[in-house]
DNA sequence: TTGAAAGCGCTACCAT
DNA sequence: ATGGTAGCGCTTTCAA
């Protein structure tokens, strides 16, 4: 009683051979349109899908894209990109018959295993590859498996493979055009991991920034967590001659940070302005509420589905430069207190 | 030079028939020692991997379980459940050959949908149920796809399904003892949506709890996210006669109202002890690290995973009762001060 | 214990 | 424009 209607009921159904449901479904040349109407009509009278196993032993496809997410053990719980990178992706998906098969790996070789798995086992048609490193070994290895892929972020030599990039660099230019006009001088960078692509480009359009613009630039090295977040701003507000202002790589640093300078007795934004990146709504919620930079992960998801289905479709698929990320204005960047060069405790 | 192996090559390089060779590989009777033997070994020289699709086309199987994750916009960034949940299921899947298939939707409504697509696709072999709701009537749905599923959390009446869960009581119990022992008579509590089961459960464990010590309880309802979590504080606080301790459904919220309390001037936890539950580990980069109720997320993946499989392969699971939740101290909670009548301003 | 052959549901090719 | 048919790679009878 449940699903056992096949091709055949419907061609039945319709009057026609299986071979002509087939060219009607996936509207190809061949087929009158009476025909198909009539073919279409009884398909849907049936409620009839084709069956994606079935199809792909004759197409070699798998009508499924891999997702390999490699996060370590207490970075894994607070990111923010992947659940609305993949809703953003789902909705292409699912309008195309395609469905997203993820993982979630603690490493990097753990990672390519896992390439290696869904490949082998032709469980998908092609993946994502986020989270791009400097160097990054994972694209020789997917492009030895010989599946499509579009990757996310600037790779530094042509990666043989779409790219999908968003341009930071007027962003963190607004962003220090901000501080430096709100009158701060010396302002501080926690960076993310700078092992990967997208940490090393915002920190250098940083330098570049602050250089340009005359202004003191110190920077902590961080790797996008909380942990490392908090840890670098211990180090930045414990330093003789401290920054009135910190950006930081993502949100959920930013939001340690202002955790660390609230124990400090800070108040903020008055004695420390803070800002983050990779903006997300958490960063409405927190007090101060987050001055950021807008990333969109949504849109990343649905743009990079769409070229990585156009890839495995048509075999070619262009690059995509997302809309520059702009500035979001909040609460917790403003002018420096006066005196900048003591621990102030005064609130 | 690909993957172009198949089972007729094994055949072939160990001298059997396909058929036997599928014996095999799904070790099953009617091989001797010495033939399966030969079998397994020219698979593993070819480095052959049976193709689900064909496999599935016979067996009527996806080698697929689905998970579909249902959040609003701005509770989606935020959520430290899933990707731990995943992980844990992952370990299990992959040593399995089963692959997870993944969606996010905002409303139940789409849900519904992507079960049935997923279905009737027969992309899946079962599912995962999770939130569980009041009265869910996703319950129904799924059971109506005769799909096999597993739910996380107790429904209220017999799920006709295998049911994960963790009791919180001995956890809450704990919780509210601790803050009892600091000296707090007010105690308030901000729960999760409580149209989700587990939001219920929790508050009435907590009122229950109260009750038998004697202690004044108060409830804020909110939703799971770190805004409504914000919003309950800031009614709480403003109330003329506040808590001195807040218990909040899960970490972010409590993370949230962590923010309220900083922009209101309260020390904490001197002048507000809070505690979150769920715990994730961003509590312990928040200032004051947050005391919470452990919910080992990876777990619950791990033990979903193997008993949906379980229910897949013979038919039927038990239920499984998961550790009971404990309470991790940390510090922001304390001996309230002894002024709570009014909102203290002092440092 | 083993081999041969008939599906599983679809696509694709060859006729017509 | 349409119908018939041979696979796709595996599992599962049925014989031997």
């Amino acid at each position: 009683m449940d699903q056992k209607i096949t091709i055949d009921d419907v061609a039945k159904a319709a009057g026609v051979s299986k071979g002509l449901v087939s060219l009607a479904l996936n509207d190809r040349a061949g087929v009158s349109a009476e025909a198909k109407g009539r073919i279409l009509r009884a398909a849907d009278e049936l409620g009839w899908r084709p069956d994606p196993r079935a199809r792909g032993l004759s197409t070699r496809r798998a009508y499924a894209l891999g997702l390999i997410v490699r996060r370590s053990p207490h970075v894994i719980e607070v990111d923010p990109f992947f659940a609305s990178f993949i809703a953003g992706a789902e909705a292409v998906l699912a309008e195309r018959g395609q469905v997203l098969v993820l993982s979630v790996v603690p490493d990097v070789r753990t990672e390519v295993d896992a390439y290696r798995r869904l490949s082998s086992e032709r469980r998908v048609d092609g993946f994502f590859l986020t989270d791009l490193l400097d160097d990054d070994h994972r694209i020789a290895a997917l492009t030895g498996l010989g599946k499509p892929a579009v990757v996310l972020g600037r790779p530094d030599e042509a990666a043989g493979m779409p790219v999908i990039s968003r341009d930071y660099s007027a962003g963190i230019s607004q962003l220090v055009a901000h501080l430096a006009e709100l009158g701060h001088r010396r302002i501080a960078h926690v960076t993310g991991n700078t092992a990967m692509q997208h940490a090393r480009i915002r920190l250098q359009h940083f330098l570049a920034e602050c250089e340009s613009r005359g202004l003191e630039a110190v920077v902590e090295e961080a790797d996008f967590s909380p942990e490392q977040g908090a840890a670098a701003t211990r180090r930045l507000l414990e330093a003789p001659d401290r920054p009135t202002a910190v950006i930081y790589g993502n949100d959920p640093m930013a939001i340690a940070g202002m955790a660390v300078a609230h124990e400090r007795g800070l108040s903020l934004p008055g004695d420390l302005s803070i800002a983050g990146m990779d903006g997300s709504d958490m960063g409405e919620w927190v007090y101060p509420t987050l001055t950021s930079l807008d990333n969109a992960p949504s849109q990343w998801g649905s743009t990079a589905a769409d070229t990585l289905l156009r890839l495995i479709e048509d075999g070619a698929a262009p690059d995509v430069e997302l809309p520059d990320a702009e500035l979001i204005r909040r609460a917790s960047t403003a002018a420096p207190a006066r005196t900048t060069s003591h621990h102030s405790k005064e609130r």
